[in-house]
RNA sequence: GGACGCUUAGCUCAGUUGGUUAGAGCGCCUCGUUUACACCGAGGAGGUCGUAGGUUCGAACCCUACAGCGUCUACCA
């Protein structure tokens, strides 16, 4: 870094910026932030002869990402010739604003970079929106706890305007936090389109939406039975609902001893509220008293008196408790749907508060659900109604936030009725195939059909059951919440008027009788907000031209835990909202857990930050972790071992790099860009060709996968040509031959654009140090390897390979037979077929073997062999203390080969294998069985001359 | 209760529409001449692909049942 050349290495590169291409503004309504720097940071890299033994992320990352983003290079807009690109979108899955990154968000960033890079390096108008979410309920939990923890106040004593204050500060302070990881990881994220889901643009677009399915009669508002959570004191949609397991008492009892029914409760509280009893239909002890009228005392003095309607429904399960089941609709999900087919009445006992309402009799009103139960237990004990106490495990519903048991409670909410009819909007530019323009559709239909009809397809394909079984089961989805944080439902109620007001706009006076409004006091569902993210963030209802060139977005990538809640509805909002499809593609990954397979938690202190590692290791061994060893939808297991091992590989490909610089002469200059016509047949060697052969294969096999989002294959499939073929035979195979610059520079500089994607730093770092015409020069804007122009050599790969055979049979012998490192050995090879062949590349074998090389025809008596596919190779005894016999390992060969002839003989002496199996698949068969015949011979040749 | 997934080498996982002598990484064992790399190189051991049936000329792969594990989902009061 220090060196004295410094200086007029950067003032080459600044003088290359002055030559570079003009930076396009880009569109008006985006603000900047990271507009180019007219005079570039001073040049951080090294020159190809100061670059360490061991490459140091830490010395790289932040400088390259801070010039990426100078450069003007994430903004689709500054790449060359940008109009006749192709654009290609993701919107990134907006994590928590007051957030921090966690393994699940690098999985994301890493995925989702490497396809942006990808398709930006081949041509495409490549944007990547960044953004973050509000993440209502979540965010205003996390504030109301400080602040009572801090203050003991709540937000009740705060009051909504105070509140809301505190949490836009803790959100400011927050949000550059998460900003600040994403660049860490690499992300190359368009930052002058980041979005919000609270700011103005998506205010806009939420209201926007809201009123037009207002008007479509799509949202409704109703006095419906809720998910509440009293301590949370809100709604709950139904994805906002676990459960837990518990004991509970059940009780078998009769309302009074003149009913004739013996009902099962856990909650005998609980049948205050009762309108009905429910049977089974085809429940013959009952049947009689079906549809017939009951009044009951119940719960004693200040009890309610019931009237009972008995009803048949096939709900009602005939096994459990007595088959008979109280109904109460105003406090069950269950009874509630029953009694909307029965038409029952709803009795509302139990309030907001968690405790009973006069509803329930004015001896309980007041009471708490727990004391209201003893008190009707003792009632039911008192008058011997009770046949029978049965301890059982149940599921009961809990808040998703804070764990308190659900109330379903009927409450005025406003809903998105997703089973009524609308008439469908089609897109003038990207329609959805499949409905006409103006059909009468529901949401639920228009969400099936662009993924039936596999407009949207979903990888892997097995969550598309997941996706249909989930808009099977959904109710009219509930949007209001009974919280202050987020997008207020903009709709306004006038004292004196009848109808809400629902409005994009502020609504100051009643347009009808100019009298006063208030604006509805609850927010929105935060999935709401965020079903509209893949237009919102391109600038929709204001057109800015964003929308038409970049929507539908490409890709959605995330993980598969949030198909439902947020995916469906994103499809759910924008087939309704533009008559588009959100995305083409649907990627889901797994979950990240620890090394034992646990899901990473703070409380068990399993987490991997990858902020913590990734100074450690490079954020490229991170992202190669994450990338490789892991398959879509399927969890995957994280360890430093694991990212340590991918630490070693981006160590190998820098030393890889620096072994080759180190072959130039006159190192401190610029590297030529080797081109396809620099390689002139006349020079290549049958090394070479095997190598150039072998990176196209590679180059076009990686490229494929990625096209198919297998991540992990197109990884392996390249690491192991980087490590296995280049590094470990190429390399030295070029030492031996030696004058291979050409080639050299040529796979390495279209291997570092191959690695990219996945592993974006140290790439980078590789290129500016030898490669770069100048300050500019980034490798991330390089054109993608054109490997259909690649020439392919499969002779010449078929005849290296003979060669590597060659030496690994020698390298064998050596080292079974306890020959010295140091000891160059006389080889003896018969070979009368492939002699020429092997001899054109004796130099290579003879080095990398550590042997001389002498044709024959045929081997010395007594030396050790060993027969592969080319034929006899041999090698002397050596007078070693424990040197094993000669005839050992050609022993083991002969075993090996005739149990495979033995095999194969099998096979093609079954007359139906040979009748019915395709004749490729019997030729291949003979020929298999031809080769290892012809070595047996070889062997028992060689076996009875003794050796 | 329903659905989905997983079960392949000591560990973590691949296995591309049924045809390989079943692969990789890590770990393990042996040996290291060679200044790109010990964050390395060479060689090696290690698997009757959960169990039992079936389909097929042929099954890790398709079908059935069972076992274990996991996830999502649900209205057993």
């Amino acid at each position: 870094m220090e060196s004295q050349g410094w200086c007029a290495h950067f003032l080459k590169r600044v003088a290359g910026l002055s030559r570079g291409k003009k930076v396009r503004t880009p569109p008006s309504h985006l603000i900047a932030p990271c507009r180019k720097l007219f005079f570039p940071l001073p040049y951080p890299y090294l020159y190809m002869h100061e670059m360490p033994k061991a490459y140091e992320p830490q010395q790289f990352e932040d400088d390259t990402y801070a010039r990426w983003e100078q450069s003007g290079a994430f903004i689709p807009e500054n790449l060359s010739d940008f109009e006749t690109r192709e654009p290609y979108t993701i919107v990134v899955p907006p994590p928590n604003a007051t957030g921090t990154l966690h393994i699940g968000h690098a999985t994301m960033l890493a995925i989702e970079d490497s396809l942006i890079r990808y398709q930006r390096m081949n041509g495409k108008r490549a944007l990547w929106v960044p953004g973050t979410d509000h993440a209502a309920l979540a965010t205003q939990n996390k504030v109301e706890k400080d602040i009572f923890k801090a203050e003991g106040v709540t937000r009740h004593d705060l009051g909504r305007d105070e509140l809301l204050r505190r949490i836009d500060a803790f959100v400011e302070s927050k949000r550059d936090r998460i900003k600040f990881q994403f660049r860490k990881m690499g992300a190359s994220l368009d930052w002058s389109r980041e979005a919000f889901t609270l700011d103005a643009p998506r205010s806009l677009a939420v209201r926007t939406v809201f009123k037009k399915m207002y008007d479509d009669g799509l949202i409704y508002r109703g006095n419906r039975v809720i998910n509440w959570c009293s301590r949370c004191a809100s709604t709950l949609s139904d994805d906002e609902v676990e459960s837990k397991t518990r004991t509970a008492t059940l009780y078998f009892f009769k309302y009074d001893r003149a009913f004739p029914i013996t009902i099962a409760s856990t909650q005998p509280e609980t049948k205050l509220g009762d309108t009905a009893v429910a049977v089974h239909p085809s429940d013959e002890r009952y049947a009689a008293f079906v549809n017939k009228n009951f009044t009951v005392a119940f719960g004693g003095v200040g009890g309610a008196a019931l009237t009972l309607r008995v009803i048949a429904d096939h709900a009602v399960e005939k096994e459990f408790g007595t088959g008979a089941l109280g109904v109460t609709p105003a406090h069950s999900m269950v009874d509630y749907q029953m009694s909307l087919q029965h038409d029952l009445p709803l009795a509302h006992i139990i309030g907001e508060d968690g405790r009973m309402t006069e509803a329930a009799g004015h001896e309980y009103a007041g009471l708490t659900t727990n004391e209201a139960r003893e008190k009707v237990v003792a009632w039911l004990r008192a008058e011997r109604l009770i046949e029978k106490e049965e301890e059982i495990e149940q599921n009961v519903p809990i808040c998703s936030r804070c764990d308190t048991e659900i109330i379903p409670l009927p409450k005025l909410q406003w809903f998105v009725a997703v089973n009524k009819k609308f008439k469908f909007q089609q897109s003038s530019r990207h329609a959805v195939v499949g409905i006409a323009a103006g059909a009468e559709v529901t949401l639920k239909e228009t969400m099936r059909h662009v993924v039936a009809t596999d407009q949207i397809s979903i990888i892997p394909e097995r969550f598309g059951k997941t996706y249909f079984h989930w808009i099977e089961n959904l109710r009219d989805w509930c949007i209001s919440r009974q919280i202050w944080y987020g997008h207020r439902i903009p709709v306004w109620y006038c004292a004196s008027c009848p109808d809400p007001i629902v409005s994009t706009d502020e609504v100051v006076v009643c347009p009808t009788c100019s009298g006063a409004v208030a604006q509805d006091p609850d927010v929105l569902d935060t999935w709401f907000s965020s079903g509209t993210w893949t237009f919102s963030t391109l600038g929709w209802p204001n057109d800015n031209g964003d929308l038409a060139t970049y929507h539908p977005t490409d890709v959605l990538e995330t993980g598969y835990d949030i198909l439902a809640c947020w995916v469906s509805r994103m499809i759910l909002l924008t087939t309704y909202a533009l008559g588009e499809v959100p995305f083409r593609t649907v990627y889901l990954h797994g979950l990240v857990r620890d090394a034992d397979g646990r899901k990473m938690s703070k409380s068990i202190g399993n987490v991997i930050d990858p902020l913590d590692v990734a100074p450690k290791y490079g954020t490229d061994a991170v992202r190669l972790a994450l990338l490789l060893g892991q398959t879509p939808g399927n969890d995957s297991r994280m360890s430093e071992e694991k990212i340590a091992g991918f630490r070693n590989f981006t160590n190998k490909l820098w030393n890889i790099s620096r072994y080759i610089f180190s072959q130039v002469v006159g190192s401190g200059t610029y590297q030529r860009l080797i081109t396809e016509s620099d390689l002139t047949n006349a020079e290549l060697t049958t090394l070479d060709k095997w190598i150039l052969s072998r990176f196209a294969a590679v180059a076009r096999a990686f490229s494929e996968a990625i096209e198919k989002f297998e991540f992990s294959r197109a990884g392996e499939v390249l690491r192991d040509f980087t490590w296995n073929e280049f590094a470990d035979w190429y390399l030295e195979g070029a030492k031996v031959e030696g004058g291979k610059h050409d080639v050299l520079h040529y796979v390495l500089q279209n291997l570092l654009k191959l690695w990219h994607p996945y592993m974006p730093f140290v790439t980078e770092v590789i290129w500016q140090s030898a490669y770069a015409r100048g300050a500019d020069d980034f490798l991330m804007v390089a054109s993608w390897p054109d490997y259909g122009a690649m020439a392919l050599y499969p002779e010449a790969e078929r005849e290296f390979e003979r060669a590597q055979r060659v030496i690994t049979a020698v390298r064998a012998m050596r080292s079974d037979f306890g020959v010295p490192a140091s000891a160059v050995v006389p080889v003896t090879v018969v070979s009368p077929k492939y002699a020429p062949v092997l001899a054109e590349q004796k130099l290579v074998i003879e080095r990398l073997g550590r042997c001389t090389l002498l044709f024959a025809d045929a081997a010395p008596d007594g030396q050790l062999a060993s027969v592969i596919e080319e034929g006899v190779v041999a090698i002397p005894r050596i007078e070693a203390a424990g040197s094993p016999d000669a005839a050992i390992r050609l022993a083991t060969e002969r075993d090996e080969v005739a149990h495979y002839i033995e095999a194969v003989r099998a096979k093609l002496s079954n007359d139906e294998f040979v009748g019915r199996a395709p004749a490729a698949v019997v030729e291949r068969e003979r020929a298999k069985l031809d080769e290892a015949v012809e070595r047996l011979g070889i062997i028992d040749a060689r076996l009875g001359r003794g050796g």
